[in-house]
DNA sequence: ATAATTTTATACCGATCGGTATATTTTTGG
DNA sequence: CCAAAAATATACCGATCGGTATAAAATTAT
């Protein structure tokens, strides 16, 4: 990793609970400046404009919540075992604030909605694959006898996202995390009656 | 209604899915000023600032959303019935864009979340208002001897909300109504199995 | 109808916005 | 070690930001 590269991935580092808690539109230039000591021209110099910074920002705290949920995922056998990842993921990852400002596809969905069609874009293949990842699993499990084979797949994916989302939501506004785990609590149920 | 509270409420109702869709910060002076016709001055006449409209506005949309809930409600007798309003309600909700711009708690949370704490507030308090009714109607069900004795009234009332605003985040990224008819009928299950 | 009052429009404020041209410093290759 | 190249800093651009002082217009009360 040349010099250029190591000051890209090094702005991308600090920005990136910056961006993920003030917003795209929130975070501007001088903040990006203070969060990295850096000035205006220095960073112009890695990246065209801000949007590539707040893209780059965006797969980097995108990428940061997938590693650690596929190694999870990797490490338990069963595939009621797999699902049971993400329930206690989510705690952990409420109680740590991780990444710092939130969950980023919900932090962008929101956000960049209508104003910034690059990052909604973006979130949105990560919502997509995420979807079809959780799908693919309760497939694979039913296809081993794990979960019962009337279960409707799309369907309990999508329920297990809106679950975990929603209840991010609510740990942003209220800051109560004893809701996150009674959340938590209901997903893991539904996992078990799968 | 005096002239005042005239254009003071046609201001907020004017500028409301401006504030919605684009957010505190993404909505200028100058987008109100085109929403509604009037000038600078004409809206600082009737608002100290740009805050207190986006608090009226705030207001404006839980109340449009809440008096919806309410008269739906209240036409059920049971208390299930009730509770099977919501998943019909917001998938209305969703086909029609209401209120314009999604939730607006969900949109309160995510983008005022620490930039602004007044709007965060607000948001807050509606999300713990709307978990007490709910968690109300589920513990007045199991009175009635409608629901389980053994369910958890409060644990289920933030599955509800949670597998709402989840779904809600989605159909802003993805634009997939049938997401969110697939996560209302999960939800519909769950009311069903109280 | 007219005077008092309120509401609306115009013009402007300093501050900050994202972005850039250019100078300076630092790194790299020979 | 030194020249070529790349990275960083400085200073500035026009545009827009939220907000305000004041003038013009419209409403209200007498």
């Amino acid at each position: 990793m040349g010099k250029a590269e190591k000051t890209r991935q090094f702005i991308i580092e600090k920005t990136a609970p910056v961006f993920n808690s003030k917003g795209f539109w929130g975070t501007s230039l001088q903040d990006l400046t203070y969060a990295t000591g850096l000035t205006k021209g220095s960073i112009y110099g890695n990246f065209k404009n801000k949007d590539e910074v707040a893209l780059a920002v965006l797969e980097h705290n995108l990428n940061k919540v997938s590693s650690l949920v596929i190694r999870a995922i990797a490490e338990k056998k069963s595939y009621r075992d797999k699902l049971l990842c993400y329930p206690d993921l989510y705690e952990d990852f409420a109680k740590h604030d991780f990444p710092a400002g939130g969950c980023p596809i919900l932090n962008t969905a929101i956000e960049a909605d209508d104003t910034h069609p690059p990052l909604k874009e973006t979130a949105k293949k990560a919502l997509l694959y995420w979807k079809d990842s959780l799908t693919y699993l309760i497939n694979k499990g039913k296809e081993k006898g794990e979960f019962k084979p009337e279960t409707d797949a799309e369907e309990n994916a999508l329920a297990i996202i809106a679950l975990i989302e929603g209840s991010r939501m609510m740990i942003k506004l209220t800051g109560k995390l004893n809701h996150n785990r009674s959340i938590m609590q209901t997903l893991r149920k539904l996992i078990v009656e799968l």
